[in-house]
DNA sequence: GCCCATTTGTACGTATGTATG
DNA sequence: GCATACATACGTACAAATGGG
């Protein structure tokens, strides 16, 4: 699902697939994404990285992170 | 002006600098701001906290940023 | 209240890629 | 080709919040 070798920068790679599990319902609203951890294991990519993507949802509302528990995503979104 | 033990992040402290900076007229419309690395020199902060600060104000559209020519400050804003 | 595991947040440094002039 | 400047990605370390025991 991530092309390290295509053109799009791999946060905004992984944001597609982030935003792409939520509207499919993957990710339920107000429930937890995988963590931050869990994500650098399913995807090999920098923590850095996964932040940033998930940086990206936040920017546009889709989740909200709480430190010592999660990301969650936002409800009627 | 920045504050290294105060308790809001640095990226925070610094985006509130920049955009002081615009709003005062000392970065002028459609002029760029200082480069990355003069800011880094300034404010002795590591580039990618440079950077963070500078997507905060790009996010609220205060800046736009030229690869390769600089940061610029947006008209009417 | 205290420790501990989990999880997100911040900051550093470094290397490489890409766009502009 | 070259210099400048922003962009992406990696790795690391520590801080702070939460919740359970």
């Amino acid at each position: 699902m991530i092309d390290l070798e295509g053109p799009d920068p791999l946060y905004l790679q992984l944001a597609a697939v982030l935003r792409e599990r939520i509207a499919s319902g993957a990710y339920q609203p107000n429930r937890p994404i995988a963590s931050v951890a869990e994500l650098q294991e399913e995807f090999g990519l920098a923590r850095g990285t996964i932040l940033k993507s998930i940086d990206v949802l936040k920017s546009e509302k889709l989740v909200r992170a709480v430190p010592g528990r999660g990301t969650f995503v936002t409800p009627s979104a």
